[in-house]
DNA sequence: GGTGTTCCTTGATATATATTAAGAATTGAC
DNA sequence: GTCAATTCTTAATATATATCAAGGAACACC
């Protein structure tokens, strides 16, 4: 297993730290596993820290009084969550739980804060990071706002590729269509169509939880005017 | 007319910052005004700094392809706009286009960067002031994905009177109509509908731009159920 | 005070997607 | 390998909301 300061070197948010400042946020973090399906917190709890997914996969989702749910991403190895709980209010905004096994880091408010302020850099990371997301943010409204389901979809899976880094256009999910789903704002059953209708298009095959792309400049297209363009 | 000192001071973003930093603000700062329905910045435009609104009110919105615009928020008064192009990329994730006839302040970002650095407690204070937006957009976000207009809307008029502070329980929207639904991800049509259904029901009593809450319990349930619940 | 312009409302129709329900396919456990 | 439990797909129906179309009210400018 890896030494926890190997670990925390290699994380994005720390990224041209000096050794004495990495060495400060060794001896504040916390380790913590969490089983398939836990809860790391609800929607509402005070928060009192943050987390860094080391390895595993973490959803964060707002629910519904009726128990719909709406997954706002879904965060893997290297990548923070929770932090804004962190720097305005107190509460977590939305809750975090695990879709596989997950090994996290916690980093407690209190001594995270104290570290930053005298570290300038550290907090212009930590700046970048959350412009980062609000501009992720930003995409994830228009999306749901301006989109219809193909168009969403169409945009997901042109970013999964981009994020993926396959030189052959070869997707694989590492999340359920469920999640996928919910995460696009639709149900199980549309996406379940869509997919098939983009197949059926000769945009995409479907095997199973891997997706090849067939015709990225239709997705794309999709994905811009929410129909294919042909020229 | 006030001294430019005076309202930096006065921003909730600069809080609790010392008289020698106010005045490192103050000495970056440039005064820009625009017109009614004047542009600020386009989506994708390179962004060199920020801007902060000292009098008027400015709707920062994604327009799809097709004309489609979904507005993501409306600033106004002490509100800053443009700072995620200031900390990651840099380019504006979101167009900016005045509302109305505003006067803002424009902070260069290699400037800005500069007193961040030298300041922490204005690092922290910055990244409060991001953290609450992620909340804000987090709300946003449940609303689009979670809530159907009725919900969205009662949502909003509630938001709206404990933003307002009134006592009498009046709300004067600033903005019009058909903004407001463009905020609430739906159509002028529908919001026109939805606003007589629950004048109807006796949840509000709707006079131009002036909207009266009759059943603030009604809302909120209706905010939070999406319909309304009879104990 | 009229006249154009913007803003808002109302109605009829179309459509995407949710819902409900049931069945098929995979996966995991024993 | 078989059975149970997920996970996914397909189909029929229901529904919220967009779209299309037109008319009415407030506002501003001359």
């Amino acid at each position: 297993m890896k030494k926890t300061s190997d670990i925390i070197s290699g994380i994005p948010s720390f990224n041209g730290l000096s050794e004495s400042q990495l060495e400060k946020i060794e001896r504040l973090v916390v380790n913590r596993t969490v089983q398939k399906g836990g809860f790391i917190f609800f929607q509402g709890d005070e928060g009192d820290g943050f987390y860094i997914v080391i390895s595993g996969l973490v959803k964060i989702f707002k629910s519904s009084t009726e128990g719909k749910e709406h997954i706002m991403r879904i965060v893997g190895p290297g990548e923070p969550f929770g932090q804004v709980a962190v720097y305005a209010g107190r509460t977590f905004p939305a809750g975090a739980r695990a879709i596989a096994e997950s090994h996290l880091l916690f980093l407690p408010r209190v001594k995270f804060v104290e570290v930053i302020t005298q570290n300038p850099s550290l907090a212009l990371n930590m700046l970048s990071v959350l412009s980062m997301r609000l501009r992720e943010f930003a995409v994830h409204v228009e999306n749901l706002a301006l989109k219809e389901v193909p168009g969403r979809l169409a945009a997901y899976l042109v970013h999964l590729v981009d994020e993926q880094k396959n030189l052959k256009n070869d997707i694989s999910l590492n999340i359920a269509k469920v999640q996928l789903s919910s995460l696009l704002g639709t149900t199980p059953e549309t996406l379940s169509r869509i997919l098939s209708q983009m197949a059926e298009r000769g945009l995409i095959e479907v095997k199973r939880r891997n997706i090849k792309i067939l015709d990225r400049t239709g997705l794309e297209s999709l994905a811009e005017h929410g129909k294919i363009l042909s020229e």
